[in-house]
DNA sequence: GATGTGTATGCCTTGACAGGCATATACTGA
DNA sequence: TCAGTATATGCCTGTCAAGGCATACACATC
């Protein structure tokens, strides 16, 4: 997972846009109008996104089409595997580890 | 999800120290060595990862065992649910509305 | 080419925050 | 009570990034 993953998704403003883009692709105006948002503001966070594989864009005459993407999704869920320890029903040897020592 | 776990998450020293504490429970101390990191930076970052719930401490004479906890990753595992519709192998609504507007 | 529309970029200000260092606080044992 | 150990906190500084505004750039239509 590229280093800057969580920095980037620690932006409220690009969390929303990529909700929006869950929904469907958009172009700059129609996120800007959607969120309530200045133009550049928005131009500025798809870049961030774009630069870090969330989002790729289509060009269709002077609209950018945006469209989202699954890798750095992916990339986080592959991240949160080891964690999943810490909750699977199943007793592996962390968890009798940790709960060997319960104190909460 | 509090709104601030990937702001938490975004930092570089408060990740290993996590990664750290999947392993085994550790005092500030123990992580201050292991990580090369000094002892304040590691208490304010366990503070930080205290208050938004990713450990907890209990008191054992001088020294504080910190321990990692599984809510803020599950918290990051339901927020990504929505996005998994992306990889998904089973072909859904957005998937298939997507794959319509093909371009990469 | 001139004008309009859509988007990107540059400059600036402001605020957040990480870490260094010093110090306060908490607990222990002599 | 004193010294030692473990941890937390306060102050300071430097860095970085978000968003406002103006403007540059790209494309279309006439």
């Amino acid at each position: 997972m590229s280093v800057d993953t969580f920095s980037v998704l620690s932006e409220p403003t690009r969390r929303r846009i990529l909700d929006r883009l869950l929904e469907a692709e958009s172009s700059v105006n129609e996120l800007a109008k959607a969120l309530d948002v200045s133009q550049p503001t928005v131009s500025k966070q798809l870049k961030v996104l774009r630069e870090a594989g969330f989002v790729t864009c289509r060009t269709e005459a002077q609209r950018r089409i945006y469209r989202i993407h699954a890798r750095p999704f992916q990339a986080l869920d592959d991240w949160l595997q080891p964690y999943r320890a810490l909750w699977d029903r199943h007793l592996d040897a962390l968890e009798r580890h940790l709960d060997n020592l319960e104190e909460s």
